[in-house]
DNA sequence: CCAAAAGTGTTTCGTATACACCCATGT
DNA sequence: ACATGGGTGTATACGAAACACTTTTGG
């Protein structure tokens, strides 16, 4: 554990993954597999800032901490800042012990992150902590308020999904159709029709077809596709305009 | 003012009015007039929260006392956390004597608000420290990072504007289609046809067509409407889905 | 040859866009 | 009477939605 931390700002680290099938967030142990206190309680990847930190920087830090992966998408979207929020779970003096700090009042400040799954390699903190990926549509009980900060955190992901092209960070860089396609079902919990949606896709300027399928697999390989960020912001910059 | 305050966390508001022609923003003096360092820089609404507030609580705080309103619309829009965000314009000893405490490194939580101008009433604080609305469009400089705040809030506002019935809150209770249509083309920079605007906004169930016109104008008077946030709510649960 | 997922076209409907003139009021 | 902003209708084009079957591969 780093340096001299500030005791009045957290960071909390909403994690989403998928595994082509399914949303999934990474949880940890609230305490390592070492210590004797093994209490089996679960909570999301976070921690207090180090003083002077920016914020997005300790975010950056726990993510890379728990998945190995640098330059991981990250965004900021609530902050939880009850008094009590750390009261109800009278975990607050695991915190103080942890810490070695007298804990007075916490303000944290949430983000959720994207990462692909594929790519994420186990670390020291990952192991010690027992990190692991849960699904989504059941999330287990949290310490602290942390179940609300994952909820939020999932309604905020809808939301900006339908309006940034955040979905080609939770896939592999070549991905398929179909794919993409039970990415869009499983996070905002609706079904598509296949063929509107390819269609739609497919006009997209800025998903390239490869020459290239899957292979290994037991039926029909599909055709593989990337995202050009490129073309994105191409596309984007003509389109000055928008609704209403 | 009041109590002791929390040294580490600050809030901001960046405070939007409609004067039926232009967007306009609530500027303070950074000095009260009665202070002998009549500076005239200008700044924000904001203050250092009071140790244990909620952040919500202390933005409607500066709030009221700006402005005389209660329950105004308010939205956290972003974090300013740069250890250095105070250092630039030399304004930090301005700060510490202020408020009499050593000032290390504030985050400050930015809000943006809307307000119906013509509701709002003179206060102490307002009179004080001279508040004034200045246009959007050519906003001067500010003290801090200031200017960043503003920049992003109204970023913020366009986006959200675009999703949520956000624009009620900025005219009177009772409005003509042609206010509401100069406000999105004032906020959004664009234009927009005047019948396809008005079709658009007609077949739209929460906005209520009165009995009732404008008087006093020397021209044809306009009808009044008014938005119902039952309707709206209404709406909104019918349609679960969404786009893609 | 069977299982499993990939891939493909057409019709219908609603909404977006483009566009120019008359109306009601106060002065 | 005139200046000022309020108010109106139609035709075209594009994208959204609904809908069922054939193809390719591995086992």
């Amino acid at each position: 554990m780093p340096g001299n931390f500030n005791p009045h700002l957290s960071v909390d680290c909403v994690v989403f993954g998928f595994n082509g099938h399914e949303l999934k967030i990474l949880l940890i142990n609230r305490d390592a597999i070492n210590e004797q206190s093994q209490s089996g309680k679960l909570k999301l990847p976070g921690d207090l800032i180090i003083s002077g930190e920016m914020l997005n920087a300790a975010a950056q830090r726990i993510l890379t901490e728990f998945t190995g992966l640098q330059d991981i998408y990250l965004k900021q979207f609530g902050i939880f800042d009850d008094p009590d929020r750390l009261a109800p779970y009278s975990d607050l003096e695991w915190l103080e012990a942890r810490t070695g700090l007298k804990i007075e009042r916490v303000v944290t400040i949430a983000y959720y992150s994207l990462v692909k799954i594929d790519l994420s390699i186990p670390t020291d903190l990952s192991i010690a902590y027992n990190a692991r990926w849960y699904s989504c549509s059941s999330v287990p009980a949290l310490i602290f308020d942390h179940n609300r900060i994952v909820e939020e955190g999932l309604n905020t992901l809808k939301r900006e999904l339908l309006t940034e092209p955040l979905c080609f960070k939770l896939l592999p860089e070549k991905f398929t159709l179909n794919q993409l396609h039970r990415l869009y079902e499983a996070i905002l919990g609706l079904s598509f029709d296949n063929r509107n949606f390819r269609k739609k896709i497919q006009r997209l300027p800025y998903i390239i077809p490869l020459n290239e399928r899957q292979n290994g697999v037991s039926h029909k390989p599909a055709l593989l596709h990337t995202f050009s960020y490129e073309k994105y912001l191409d596309l984007k910059k003509e389109n000055t305009s928008f609704i209403l």
